[in-house]
Order: C-alpha cells, then structure tokens, then sequence
DNA sequence: TTGAAAGCGCTAACAC
DNA sequence: GTGTTAGCGCTTTCAA
C-alpha cells in the first residue's frame, strides 16, 4: 500500500500538495507540469487512497449500511444487496450489510454502524411492507428498499405492484384466455393490494369484466389447494395469474390432475419469488421476475446523491429489460420499478 | 461519539492512562481505583471505540470480507451470510460483502476490501464447487464457504452431500418405500456425485440394494418432464429423493396427472434449495433444509479464530437442529454440514 | 504556487 | 504507576 508520503519523496514535493493534485483542488493551486508529475508517479506507484484514514479527517467513509430484516432475507434480499454493492462500487463506496431479528439487535446494529462511520443507510424489509424507520437514524441519508415509509416523507424503492398486475393480466387477456383467475395471498400486505387493484383494473378495461369469483386469495399447504381444486371444478379457469411460485404449485397439480397442461390448454402467468420459475417452468408459463437487482442499484444511486448532494451520472445505471427512467430524469423520491418479463404466455 | 481524550479530561487523566484501562491491559500498570473511575466515566458518557481511528494504528479493523460470485448471489447467499454475519457480529466484527462476475471485477473487489483494511476473507461459491483461491489473497487468512480449495490447503465449510443424500433415501427406506428413486442433476457437480453416492450407499445397505434404473439426472424443462414421467411409467417408483425443489415439482407434476397424492400414494423427500419446500408443501413432503446459516456461522468462527490466533468461545455458536461438533473441540480444518429435517416422511 | 504544521481518535514506546 | 511523545494516512488551514 503506496502513502502520499512515499509519493511526495518520490516526486521531491511535499504532502500537501500531493493531496491537493491527488483530489483534483490543483487548478490555479498547484503548477501544471508539476501536478502532472504527481499524477504520474502516483499511477508508477499504484497508489490507491486509503479511505479509512481520510475518514478520519473527513468523517466520510465511503460506506454504507444495509440493514435488513433477518426473517425476510433468504429468497428476496440477494438480488437486492447485489444491486446496491454494484452501483456502490461503481461510486467508489462499500456495503456493510447488518439483518435485525426485527426488533431488540436493531439498535446495537445500527450503533455499530454508526461507530464504522457509515455515510447513510439503506432500510429494507423485503416485501413492500410499511415500515417505521428508528429515530436513531433521523440524521443521517436513509433510503427504503422494498418498503414505504410510514410517515411517507423518506424516499423509498418499490415494485409497482399494481403495474406488475396489470401486466400480467394484460398478457392473458390478449393471449385469448377467456376466463382469468387470480390465485392471490391471504396475508394482508401491500403487494396483494396492488396486484388485486391491477388485476381488476386489467379486466375492467375489456368485455371480461371483473368477477369477483375467479379471484382466490391463499394461504399454503392442503387449504390452499383445496381451493385452487375447487375454482377449477366451479369456475374452469383457462388463464391464471398467480401471487408467486409457491402459489402456481397449485394451479400446476390441479391442472395435472385433470390432463390438463400448462401452456398448451391453460396460460399461468407467475411471480418469481423464488427462482423457480426461470430455472424450471419457463416455456410453460410467463415469468414476472421481480425488479430486485434494479431496486438494488437505483436506491443505491439514490442514497448516493443524497450524501454527495448532487446528482449521481444516470447513465452509468445498469442495463435491464425493465423500462428505465430516462437518463437526463432527476432521480425522483420515490421510484417505482416495473416488472421484467420473460418467457412468453403459451397458447 | 464521545472519545478517549474527553475521559481522560473529564476523570483527570491522560489519554494513555485511559486506552490502558480500556483496553484491559492495566493490571499491575494503573492503579485500581483510577481504573475504576475511568471505567466509571466510560459507561456514563457511553463511549465505544471508534474502530477506524483505532485501525490506523493497530492496522486491524475487524472487518471481514466476503466475496462471491455474483451469478449465484440469490437463492442461497442469503443463509450463508446471514450466519456468518450473525457470528461477525457475536465477536464484534462487520461483515463488507462483494460479488464478482467470476473474473474480471475479483481483482478489483479484492484491492477495495484491501484497502478498507479488512482482517480476513470468505471465498464463496454458492453450490460447493472446486475453486481457487486467487494468490491476492495469500497472506490472508480466508475460509472457503460451500466451496472446496483444489489446493486442499486451505479450511472450508461444506454441506456434507453424502451425508445428506444417505439420510433421505434411510427416511425413505425407513418409510417402507419399496421402489426409491434419484431425481438427480445431470449438471456435473460435487453436490451430485456426493448425494448419488449417499443414495446409492443407503440402498446398498438394505435388500433394497441400488438399482441404476431408478436414477434419473435431469436438467430442467420439457425434457426432465418427460424423464420423470418415463421413470413412472416404466418403475412406478413409490419414494422420491430428490434434488431439489425444482426436480421436485416435476415429481409432483406426474403424481397428480395419474391421480397420485404425494404423502399417501408416494412419499418425497427433497432438499429445499429455494424455501419453497417450506412455505408451501411442508406436509406433503419431508424438507432436508441445507445448512447455508450453519456454515456461515462457523466460517466466520473459524476464520476469527484464525485471525485472533486463538479458539473462539464456541459456547456462542448458534442452537440448531443439525448436529454441532462439541463444544470443546478445536475447531478443524474442513468442517461437514449434515442435513437439517424438518417434517415427515409421510405414509 | 508551495510547504509546514496541526489534528482526526487511537496505540505504544519510552520517560519520569 | 502515569504521562509525554510520536505517529498511523490523510486533509486543511495558514504562512511563506
């Protein structure tokens, strides 16, 4: 690891004015050629500034934490973290990641956060749920991801649930389904909201209408099929549109049951909680892969901008299939993610 | 953040006197009853070292890095980083997590976390594979996580694949399955070798003995479908192990299209790589969970002791299902996950 | 236009 | 036993 020090003996200069060129406050400061000098012998030397010392004078870090919920961070949070590390790195920043059990070690966490000086935070909670941010992190940069704020007043990354829904049935209307079901969750959480609203809004829209019979909010296990199995014996569904992989499990044995087959004599449109559905089903059915990476990085971006106070370069954001907000667009407040798709509905 | 110094003003000492005492190497250097003020005013300003500060002289910031690979960040880091975090944070370190591409960004991830000054390093594949650990790392100490060093120098923590394999096809034996089949990968990798193995050694042990017939390594999609349902058609098998829960599903496919209920005509057993298991069939079937928290936890421990030079206080290592090593034993070179259950075989 | 010097919070020789 | 001093790598007045 090459100092400022070694550089300064090297090019006969002192240390002040290798920061100076070094952080590019020379113009009018430091002579042209002997900057260049500077600049020189630094890259001769590799030299790569050590962030914890400046740290020390700055009280800036270059790093961030991530906290998440513990229970939620197996299937949803790795797409999420590795969104935020990517565009971290691309700025030149670090992610400390900390998961709570929800409550008692939030503090401590947030504490030993703090003590590692960490320039502002990411708050998730893994499934777009209201969330409450801890007054002990009032002064500092905080962004949700997949979480809205309670007292609506931090800006928060989210999937547009709604929109996702709306899609999704969208696809089997013009796939010619005729009869469309939506294989919902019972648990009250803000993605079911959504999709229900996108659902019905989808078939609003056209000569289907909305019916409520066809709609089917699950749990799991045994109840769950059991009524999957009796909106195909009431109903006969040709078209489902289903909460997550956990929840087309059903639609794909009850459909098995009856010599039915997915993608040939019924369309199921899914939500890819799970990673199942691309590694396995997709030429069968419609994946909706949940914008998880792109939440990542742009809450990234965002908490960014917000500690360097300026506007972070847009078009070094990731490339995706999902639509991007244009690249001239100030980064808004609050950012909704559309859904990514892939494989194509069958039929 | 109150600091040394402001103890050391406000108990009427020096800043010297005060790092003694707090950092516990005051016997016989301070006298007890200065000590004991000093660590009277620490706890009533609530002072906690700031560890960057302390990093630039000590050049030991306990900060760990981990680094793995970006293309299997989701479905099982979450687990893995998740222990090892849980463990970081027991002995009070951090946890700065990156992810390459394979090759290119290692180098660059691997100079950043260099330069953050971190102790140590997890090197991480995400579905125990051979892998090598670049030389950058060399005079580090690094633990291997769900990966095998091909130098077979350095420790590692692994799911014990045969293991895990032997104890399923036992439940199933034990079940009274009389025809137990291998929904196995036909991708060549160690998790595969080892549960055929284990699968074939359970069997060998009974009047069952193994049949090659039965296995069948599939990839995914239409053509492991149709493998599936061939290996009904031609052995009508009764018992199930299978990989994963994708090769699962497929299991499930053709028990329904012939009228078959898993649980009562046919019992599978199925290792829960994407916690659909969990969340949705439970009943249905017996779940072999994959230690991913267990062996982020003890990598870390493992990789703290290496760096303090010392045995941890493995009194703290997390309460699981899974068998743990005692509690007074060294912790070894290569450490073996078994399997978690959860569940029943049903019948 | 450049350099000397102080200091961020902490540790560790070395005096006293 | 305790304090003084120096210094980790860097930034930032302030003089020259």
């Amino acid at each position: 690891m090459t100092t400022m020090k070694e550089i300064a003996e090297k090019t006969g200069v002192s240390v002040s004015t290798v920061s100076l060129v070094l952080n590019k406050r020379d113009v009018g400061r430091v002579k042209p050629d002997i900057a260049q000098r500077v600049r020189q012998t630094a890259t001769d030397l590799g030299y790569k500034p050590n962030p914890l010392a400046r740290s020390l004078r700055t009280s800036k870090t270059r790093i961030l934490g991530f906290i998440s919920e513990e229970v939620a961070t197996t299937p949803y949070a790795g797409g999420i973290i590795l969104g935020a590390q990517d565009a971290a790195s691309t700025y030149g920043y670090m992610l400390i990641t900390v998961s709570t059990d929800g409550q008692a070690s939030e503090e401590s966490e947030i504490a030993a956060l703090k003590r590692y000086g960490v320039d502002g935070f990411f708050y998730s909670k893994m499934s777009n749920r209201i969330a409450t941010v801890p007054k002990s992190l009032s002064d500092y940069p905080v962004v949700l991801v997949d979480a809205t704020d309670a007292n609506n007043t931090l800006p928060s990354v989210e999937p547009d649930e709604f929109q996702i829904a709306y899609d999704a049935t969208s696809r089997l209307i013009e796939a010619g389904c005729e009869r469309i079901a939506y294989v919902g969750c019972s648990e009250n959480m803000i993605a079911q909201d959504g999709r229900l609203a996108g659902y019905r809004a989808a078939l609003e829209g056209t000569d289907h209408g909305f019916d409520a019979s066809l709609v089917c909010n699950v749990l799991n296990n045994g109840p769950a099929l059991r009524a999957v199995d009796a909106l195909f014996n009431t109903y006969n569904p040709d078209g489902f549109f289903c909460f997550n992989d956990a929840r087309a499990w059903y639609v794909y044995e009850c459909a098995a049951r009856r010599g039915l087959t997915v993608g040939k004599d019924l369309s199921v449109v899914g939500v890819d909680n799970h990673r199942v559905f691309a590694e396995t089903l997709e030429p069968q059915l419609t994946t909706v892969e949940l914008p998880h990476y792109e939440m990542g990085y742009w809450a990234a971006c965002k908490l960014i901008s917000m500690i360097e106070g300026k506007p972070v370069d847009t078009t070094k954001w990731p490339r995706t299939t999902s639509p991007l907000p244009p690249l001239d667009a100030p980064i808004p407040a609050k950012i909704h993610c559309a859904l990514i798709e892939k494989g194509s509905v069958a039929r």
